[in-house]
DNA sequence: TCGTCTGGTGAACAGTGTTCACTAATTAAA
DNA sequence: TTTAATTAGTGAACACTGTTCACCAGACGA
């Protein structure tokens, strides 16, 4: 998996792997700004005076380049959540800057998170190892795991209701999470535009009232009111 | 913007419009199964018996086409959560049903609401109708009424917390509701494949988890514990 | 009946990803 | 060091894509 390390790359190797990265440094920057459409194998061979067949010594297609370079975002998107939740040691802090790091970061690059989720799933994968691979190879697993781990802690500090499946807790705040970073993305000043009841409402802030709501959900219940409070549901097969 | 009535129009222009619906129709055909990346003009002209010229005397492009089958979609959406809604009369089963609906049609065809939320919005809109006209053309902003009423009723009837800004209320659900739609999208079967405390998971039963913890985020919070409730963020300009 | 408008056509333009035969150079082996 | 083999890089081509344009025939209104 893990490229040789460079003192142990024969000079040819290791000025094929400098080539490949000047390519990816230069789809980086087409694809920050223009987007998956915007980079075509042809501009990018422009720009770097080569011959369009040139990229293809280097990458099988264009989509196993694509594919590095979300790959490359995810690990970044990891490490500023991983850096954030070290960094803060209380918990309530830890578990909202966790959100929070994770939504603003992928709202910085729209491109990038927005390609990493705009291929749909095969519906019908027989074979449940499909899904599940590609998962934690893009390291969208990471996320959940950090989530699931958070929630847990929140159990046993007795700040979240015990009475819920840590891992489904993590699927859902999950959804949520990405449900406002792609809004965001979409539209990137909805908090804003949108009607507010008291004057306008930065995206900052929004950001901090989705996720007080988000974690409020996951709280301990003191008296359960019309609504039952969140249980696991029992499987249905 | 609604089209003359049927025996208002000439037979030329019924005629136009027939053919109309025809493409529509075939475009959706193939829309349903392949996405707007299997859906091509040489190929819609094939199925027909077209050139593909022709099809450009109906459309002015391909965008504007799909456009068009968006928004049918999105109307077809908004008809069901409206339908599900009102066949509803106890509050809580209401608001469930709301988002539950939404989220099961939304899944149900993947590439409709993927392509309507693939693009990504203007970031640098200084013109802040451009955002907010688009958002109601693609009756977006009807989901959104829909969630901000419902959030006024339960504050009305007590069940939810009155120190929140309902319109704030909506977006951060509208948001979660998305991301659970797009993450079902996205990999169909995650409920199920990720790891569980107890058991398999079917996807409806995450479902229902998920709206029951979006719900509970929002009752009226009988004691604060270590996280504050969610109040109005003050705009901070 | 005559002119105008419109539906439909085929060819072409400018793109796209990708492949393939072919050099030229660099590397490994004798 | 000379030779063989592997590799980097090229340009042309294929099969696509969305879109336009000149053209033609038929239907329409005057």
């Amino acid at each position: 998996m893990t490229q040789p390390l460079e003192f142990e790359m024969s000079p040819a190797e290791r000025r094929r792997q400098k080539v490949r990265g000047a390519i990816l440094e230069a789809a980086e920057r087409v694809f920050s700004v223009e987007g998956e459409a915007g980079l075509s194998i042809r501009r990018l061979a422009e720009e770097m005076d080569y011959s369009p067949s040139a990229i293809y010594k280097y990458f099988g297609s264009k989509e196993e380049l694509v594919d590095e370079l979300k790959e490359a975002f995810f690990s970044r998107l990891m490490e500023s959540v991983d850096r954030a939740v070290i960094d803060s040691l209380a918990f309530d802090v830890r578990v909202k800057v966790c959100f929070k790091t994770y939504i603003r970061v992928a709202a910085e690059r729209p491109h990038h998170y927005l390609a990493a989720f705009s291929s749909l799933g095969s519906a019908e994968s027989d074979t449940k190892g499909e899904d599940w691979a590609d998962f934690q190879d893009m390291k969208k697993g990471q996320a959940f795991n950090m989530v699931a781990s958070l929630v847990q802690e929140g159990q046993r500090m007795g700040v979240f209701t015990p009475d819920m499946d840590p891992f489904q807790a993590a699927k859902s705040l999950w959804a949520s999470m990405h449900g406002l970073a792609l809004l965001l993305i979409h539209m990137p000043r909805f908090p804003e535009l949108m009607p507010n009841a008291h004057g306008v409402v930065s995206t900052d802030a929004f950001t901090d009232f989705h996720v007080d709501l988000m974690v409020r959900s996951l709280q301990a219940a003191p008296v359960s009111s019309s609504f039952p409070p969140g249980k696991n549901e029992p499987p249905d097969v």
